[in-house]
DNA sequence: AGCAATTTGATTGTGCACAATGTAGAGCAC
DNA sequence: GTGCTCTACATTGTGCACAATCAAATTGCT
């Protein structure tokens, strides 16, 4: 039990860019010491599924594993626990959240919502140099399509969404868009069928709508791909590991599909 | 600079009822030493303007205030700065939060984009028990409004908007609501012209629309009523506070209204 | 044998002391 | 007088040790 299992993420990919820190201010910090960079490493290693969904995990195994004192793990997991990533037990430990079939669903829910209005947003106003950064980007996503780089794949069309989020000028948006992207990640690696993730050319037929300045289309075409994404994930069947609160508001009158 | 100042918040109302601690452990958490406890009297203290907008605290302050170690200080700090309420400068302090104009209408945005769709859920799905839930609130605001009690008006009819997103038994959507009803909050405080807080009966046409059954008239009144909510602020007066991020989305060719 | 109280182990929660860092002001050179 | 540097202070960041709490195993009783 105390033996430090190998979580470690590869220490090579450390590019901090998402940081921000625009001066370097010591060797410590580049070495991931950060909480903001221990939070990246530990989300990574969910998403590389080392930390498998549900997997109960102590701060100190942490701690040990990142070579670094229990009060920065606290931090990072207590973020990550209130973004619904981690969840916390009070005295028995943290595990990784394993969202129920009804929570994947309201995150979905809430995403076809709100991402329909955000390409909406962008046709409406067609900034050109969001263009390119899309076209950019959808670009990187081929390239790692057919390098058949599966994780790069699977980072890059989720920070599709993000993008989306960051183009529309919204803080709010972004922050929560998110949230939900990374909630929704948590779901597709429980429930989903195919492998592939985003797979069709739908995020070209979204930033084609955007750039010929049809919002109807777009949101459209948003709307499908989410449906897709939520097809493919298998939300309808009994769920085994219903939480107690999905029982409650069963029991409540909710109507749960 | 270093006397406390009297932020302390009356320990008058210290219902204990939404920390959710079926037991109650010691006598120590019971005054209100616990982290949640905490970051409630924080908030209770900006929403009664104790701590006013932009004001600029230290962790020692706080510390000293609620009389507890900056441990848990930095850590009820550090969840308000994620849901927006405080803004940290890495080594120079923490301060409450002052929404620029944009960022209450980007709040205001994504409240009309999930709010509308939540009633017309509720709506589409009329248990019972949600609407006795929804008159007994009504009710408790007409008390308020009655008596005066500007106070407890002011959060009734936030937690107006709480309780619809409850009831959609979506735990993501409560997730987002309660972010967003906090910083509308902090908005309604900076930029509200009238005094009154969701003034006219306009919640009470929502949940007559409600328990009518009719999807589409609940989620128009909803949007009716943001409108109104932010058209009582006055968000289209040229910002002369508006942060950075915002002039830098405007040299990006980010429209602004 | 079955049940319950208690002890034990593990884990989180809290306080405190020190290190790192950024800011402002005084002092000095030009 | 102006600009620069350097020092002192204020504030946050981090590590560590102890206290509180909870779950489970063990032991004693019926």
């Amino acid at each position: 039990m105390n033996e430090t299992k190998p979580i470690e993420t590869d220490p090579g990919p450390e590019d901090g860019g998402s940081t921000g820190d625009g001066k370097l201010p010591l060797l410590e910090k580049l070495r991931g010491r950060t909480e903001g960079e221990i939070r990246r490493r530990i989300l990574q290693a969910i998403f590389e599924q080392r930390l498998p969904a549900g997997e109960s995990i102590t701060e100190e195994q942490l701690a040990a594993t990142f070579d670094v004192s229990r009060t920065v793990i606290r931090q990072a997991v207590a973020r990550l626990a209130q973004d619904g990533i981690l969840v916390k037990s009070p005295n028995k430990g943290t595990a990784v959240a394993s969202p129920s079939r009804k929570e994947a669903r309201d995150i979905l829910f809430v995403r076809r919502l709100v991402e329909p209005e955000i390409v909406r947003l962008l046709a409406s106003a067609p900034h050109r140099f969001g263009l390119t950064e899309l076209r950019k980007h959808l670009a990187e996503e081929n390239e790692a399509r057919l390098a058949g780089q599966r994780g790069t794949l699977v980072r890059l069309t989720g920070e599709f969404h993000l993008l989306l989020a960051e183009l529309s000028g919204n803080q709010v948006l972004l922050r929560l868009m998110t949230q939900l992207q990374t909630l929704t990640c948590l779901a597709v690696l429980l429930y989903a069928e195919h492998d592939e993730a985003c797979p069709r050319d739908e995020h070209l037929r979204i930033v084609d709508a955007i750039a010929a300045g049809d919002g109807g289309t777009a949101a459209q075409e948003m709307l499908n791909h989410l449906t897709h994404v939520e097809k493919d994930l298998k939300l309808d069947r009994m769920t085994p590991e219903s939480s107690f609160g999905d029982a409650m508001g069963w029991l409540r009158g909710v109507p749960d599909n």
